[in-house]
DNA sequence: GCGACAG
DNA sequence: ATCTTGTCGC
């Protein structure tokens, strides 16, 4: 894969920088095959106060929804959070849970934003242009932006994300009663069907399956049992 | 200057 | 993100 941060010289400065021009390498255009066969499910948790960072990747059968190989990385923190430079502090970390993999999935959702962010480079579009794979962000809160119109109450409605004058990603309501999602496509995917994709891979939770498994792992919250594969 | 601010 | 039990509501 490519250098994940380029030239970056470390600073938060140049990070915003080196986004901005990553930002023209993402792809809006649907890049993966449909229905995909394998998808995969990428977030990150901490330990020790943080010093450590624990990447964890899931990669599932598309059809079943069935976890099929689970990842796991523990790595020293480099970086403090900074809104806005997410990618810069949870990367590495995501790219070698990635590698691990027994095979790329062919699609890959990301729990954080994909272009929903201030110069277009969320993780999912950094993870996505960094690994060159077709990449969907899934964030609980917006960064930036504010939805264009109410969001209705039914499951499966979704609305625009606005931010100076263009739509960078969709409020999408997962489950009812819950607050909604958003969505934005991180890497070769299009926006118009990135709240379908969504909610594709969802079932009875908020979260899609690939992202919601990657989050129990990665928060150390409960196993996720992985079909034998020999 | 003031408030907002993924995980 | 993480520290943490029970509890209110559908």
């Amino acid at each position: 894969m490519n250098a994940p941060f380029g030239d970056w010289d470390g600073s938060t400065a140049d990070a915003r920088r080196v986004q901005t021009e990553l930002a023209e390498k993402v792809s809006l255009r649907d890049g993966f095959p449909k229905p995909p066969c394998w998808i995969g499910g990428f977030d990150v948790g901490f330990e020790d106060e943080g010093t450590v960072t624990r990447a964890a990747a899931v990669l599932l059968d598309a059809r079943t929804l069935q976890p099929v190989a689970c990842e796991v990385v523990r790595m020293a923190t480099t970086m403090p959070y900074v809104p806005g430079l997410l990618s810069f502090r949870e990367l590495p970390a995501l790219l070698q849970a990635l590698q691990r993999l027994p095979r790329a999935p062919n699609l890959a959702f990301v729990d954080g934003h994909g272009i929903a962010h201030p110069r277009r480079l969320g993780i999912a579009a950094h993870f996505g242009v960094a690994a060159d794979l077709p990449c969907i962000g899934v964030a609980k809160k917006i960064l930036v932006g504010t939805a264009s119109t109410a969001l209705h109450d039914m499951r499966g409605a979704f609305t625009p994300l606005r931010h100076r004058g263009q739509q960078i990603g969709w409020l999408l309501r997962s489950k009812v009663r819950c607050n909604p999602l958003v969505v934005s496509p991180g890497h070769r995917v299009s926006m118009a069907g990135a709240p379908e994709l969504v909610m594709r891979y969802t079932t009875t939770y908020r979260l899609p399956e690939p992202t919601r498994l990657a989050d129990r792992i990665a928060s150390r919250r409960g196993d996720v049992d992985v079909a034998a594969g020999d």
